[in-house]
Parts: structure tokens; sequence; C-alpha cells
DNA sequence: TGAGTTGATAGATTTTATCTATCAAAACGG
DNA sequence: CCGTTTTGATAGATAAAATCTATCAACTCA
């Protein structure tokens, strides 16, 4: 019963029975009469079809609400037990936005000092997408904004805040200020994250603010592309202040505070609201929680 | 999967493995099998055995919590699949404390007139077995007191507040009085209910509480018994108002409001703490709310 | 129209689940 | 201390299921 729910998952997924009976390691044959066997046991068509996939019923989407979380627990219960008897040993699959990256190292690096031999999978991703992989159990928890798009059934734990400044070099136009304006740095030709990211939209939207429509020169869904660039001095770029400082300046690199509209924007540890939680997502939370205090402002 | 899961829950009810088979349908081997194999996928031992059943590991434990919730949350999914098909149908399997048992109807008629195929069943228990039995799924919600035990992982509705009040013939000692203290009530010979009653216990707390040692003539764990003696004018007892006033008096028998201390026992819905829960279960807790403000003073 | 995709279906095969029958160990009772 | 009963494990046979390969029909798109 619980394999079959985990194909409804697959294919929820993948949105076609051959990749996901392949997602599942079994035939597409198999997967299909998974699928039948479900329904023929609810007496209800869950998945329209026509020749090819063509989304899920009304009383689909339910039973695919219910198979997230049956599917869930039972992993759970597995880890759990699997914990009771070798302490904490597995794999964290997380995923963070591209802002967010650096500072992943906060969380993992206590957590390998506590416990040696749990192994990390990190992901860049969107916070649309991690919002997305959480429920569909893909990752174990996330990192990205709290305070923006509807978190869903998640535990939420704040980290810090992020607060933007001008990346550019000394001797570039505004490279010699001690502040800048939004409204200043609006007129630089700057290079920024992919429209997709929540971070760009943030900024694109304090850009605008002003009144002036911003010069995106670049974009990339890589930080360390953006940085790789402004670091030559002949870019300028805007970013979180705690991920300027990881990156590192150099000596014609200037990184300076933005005054003006605050906009409050929460970073934050997100994982399933499992009570209890799998043991190594119990452990992500407890240290994030006790790394908060010493980050958040 | 699941099934196996279901094995698990049966034991851990019946103790036994013989009877556990029974109680799923299956034969003996098939059962032992059965745990064996959750045993194995784990690694772990789950159940004590020594040619007889021993209880469960502390594994074990675990692995039962996580099943009562998978098993729950798999027949909530089967009944609201069914319910989005054919509207709310099916049987709600229901338990209230002896003393709660007549004021059950005032949720079940308007229940049914909202859902007229939705069918009943009605145990009388004590509060200690409700909460088991919610527990163990065996019951979808019960009728109990909210503000003893602790009630657990459970959805609690209040409804109403047990006021006693001392039913006697009008000729029998006390019986001329508008008024009566608890300390006269215990010089008076009784008939409660059954000591593994929580009402017996409360009763019995305020009797003592004056100083008196009660004197109890008959014991039972039916209010019916109770009432049938209490009627004949010789035997009196002590009642929730809201049953005396239920069941009726006679020209002989009188219903005597109790004046000291108060004790505040708020009687009330519990039922699993399920998110969300079976649409049965959800719209008799709609009901309850309903009910509550008419009822609850 | 013809090649490529997609999911259903048929039939064979393997795997799993379950049953009956029996056994060994412990508990019980005189 | 010895038969009797209870209890759960085990063996072997059988039934049920799951899964695979191969193929087909419907549709898509160039």
């Amino acid at each position: 019963m619980i394999d079959k729910l985990e194909f409804l998952l697959a294919l929820a997924r993948e949105k076609h029975f051959g990749r996901a009976a392949e997602a599942c390691g079994v035939t597409q044959p198999t997967l299909s009469a998974g699928v039948k066997q479900i329904e023929d046991s609810f007496g209800v068509l869950l998945v329209n079809r026509g020749s090819r996939f063509q989304g899920f019923t009304p009383e689909g989407e339910r039973v695919l609400d219910w198979a997230r979380r049956i599917v869930g627990d039972a992993r759970a219960m597995r880890e759990e037990v699997h914990a009771l008897k070798h302490g904490l040993v597995g794999r964290l699959r997380l995923a963070a936005i591209p802002t967010a990256l650096a500072m992943v190292e906060t969380l993992t690096t206590p957590y390998r000092a506590r416990h040696p031999d749990v192994q990390f999978t990190v992901w860049s991703r969107t916070s649309i997408e991690i919002l997305a992989h959480l429920e569909n159990l893909e990752i174990d928890a996330g990192l990205t904004y709290l305070d923006n798009e509807p978190l869903g059934r998640v535990t939420a734990v704040p980290l810090y805040r992020e607060r933007y400044r001008l990346l550019v070099a000394a001797d570039a136009p505004l490279g010699n200020r001690d502040t800048v304006t939004w409204a200043e740095v609006a007129k630089v030709p700057l290079c920024l994250l992919t429209p997709d990211m929540q971070n760009r939209r943030i900024i694109e939207k304090l850009l605008r603010d002003t009144g002036v429509e911003p010069q995106i020169m670049l974009e990339s869904d890589s930080m360390i592309l953006l940085y790789s660039h402004v670091r030559t001095g002949r870019w300028a770029s805007v970013m979180p202040s705690r991920l300027a400082a990881t990156l590192g300046l150099t000596d014609v690199l200037r990184s300076i505070p933005i005054t003006g509209p605050e906009s409050a924007h929460t970073i934050g540890l997100v994982a399933p609201a499992r009570e209890p939680m799998t043991p190594l997502t119990a452990a992500l939370v407890a240290e994030a929680r006790r790394v908060a205090s010493s980050l958040y402002d």
C-alpha cells in the first residue's frame, strides 16, 4: 500500500508514467497497475488520462495530500528506529536560496561537531522550489525567506535578517562613499540574480520604488558568478551584507551600506511540520535554534 | 506494509499472537510472519518473546506510536475519498462515560438531521478506557471529562459542566429540603457508580472532604440500574443535574441541589488530533461546537 | 502521412502471502 | 514430578500478487 502511494507521489512529481516508474525503480506497466489498484480500491479515478498524463482529479489531489503525509511518516518511522539503534547516521538533504548558501555552513559545522556521522547534500534553489521540494519529501529542510511567500505546513526557525550592501570598485561611481541610498544605487548598472529568485524581486522593487528604472547588465542564478564579476572591479552588485563579508573583499572592492527604506526579510530554516520530526531533521532544527540567537539582530 | 502495521496494533491491543491474528482475520502464523517481517526490515526486534508475548521493546513502542498514526491516516484517507463520492455515509464509533450517556443525544440528533445516512455505535466506558480506545483507533470520538486525566493528542470541545444533585424520596431524610450540603449528603446511604468510574471518585472525594466516611450501599457501572433503584423511593444517589432531569422524576422522587464546595468538572467531546480529521469525525466536532454554546454555562 | 510518444493490455514468471499441520518450550495442576 | 494445556515458531503446500517483457492503440507533431 505505502509503495503504491509512493507511485502516486512520483507521478505527481514527474507528471509522466514512464519517468515516474523509472524514479521508483519499476517498469511503467507496474506503476500503471499500482495506480489503477489504488483507484479500484477507492472506487474513484485519481488521475485524468487521455493517451497521456493529464493531472489529478480532485479526489486524486486529496489522496496525494494524504499520501505525502503517510509516506513521510513511514520514512520518519524507519529513520527513527534506525537512529535508536545506530545513533544519528544518514544524509540530510537541504536546499537554500543562493544568497543563503554561504550561511549554510553556520548550521552544518556545529551539527557535524555534534553528529559526525551525518552526511549532507545541499542544493541551490529558489524559495518557491524549496517549498515545493519540502512538500514532495525531496528535501528534509530548507533555508529561505520566512516572511514573503505563504509557507504551508512547516516548522520555521528564524535565523537572521538580510540587509543589503552595494558591492562596487573603489574607483567606480559611488565607490568612494561611506553610505549610499537606494536612489543612487538604482542609477548604477548592476549584476543581480535572475528574476525567478525572490532576492532579485526584492532588490528590484527597492530600486524601482525610487522612481528610477534599474539597469541590470548581467543576471545569473549563481552568486559565485556574480561575485567573480564584481571582484574584477568592473561590475557592481547588491548583496546581503553577510554574504559580501563571507565572500571577502579585495583592495579595489568596497561593500557600502545602503541607507533608506529598510525592508525586513527574515531568512530561516524551514522543515516539515511533522510530529515528531525525523531525528536528523529534529537535530537540525535544534541546531538552528541554538545558532539563531548568535545570528539574529 | 500498512496491513503489517495493523498486525502490530492488534498485537498491542490483544497482547496475544493468536487473538491478535483472529482480530485481523488471519491465522496466527500469518500474523507472526508479518511482525517478523517488519522486524527484519527495520533490523530491530520489536516484540519481546519467550514462549509467549512479553510486551514490546523500546523500539517497538516507538514503531507502535508511528503505526497508530499511519494506520489512522490511511483510514482517514479512505473515508475522505469515500465521502467525496458518496457524501457523509458510514458509522461513527463513540464512547461516553455513564453520566454523559444521556447527553449523547444532544449531539447525535442534530448530527443525524444534517447527515441522515450516518449510523452510530455508542459504548459506555470509563474515562480512562475512552482515551485508550481513542489511542487505539477503536472509537472515532468520546464524551468524557476534559479537566482531570491528561488527555494526550486529542482535540477537545467543552460541552457542559457537571453539577451534582441529591436524588432522594420526598419522605426520606433530607427529602423535604430545598438545598443540602455535601456534609449532609455524606451521612445518607447512597447508590453510586463503581470506583473505576471517575464520577464516583469525584463524588467520593467531595463526600470525604466533609470529614464523614460515606456509606455506599450499592454500586454499579450502569446509571439505569442506579436510577431504577432510586426511583423506588427507597434508595438515594448523587447524579449530575442534567442526567437527573433527563431520566425524569416521579412524585415521590426529588432532585435537590447540593451546595458547598463546587468542583468544576467539564465534560466534552474528544477526538483524535488528526489534521484533517475524517469527514465523519470533523462533522461531529463541528456539531459539538454548535451545541456547546447552547449547553455551556 | 509517418515517426515518435505515451500509457494500457496480455501473458508469462517470479515473488509474496497465507494456510494447514506440527513442533518445542513454557506454564499449569494435581 | 509428570501429564496437560497454552503459546508462538516452523515447515511445506498452495494461492494470490506483483512485476516483467512484449505489444498495441491512441495521440502528437513535424
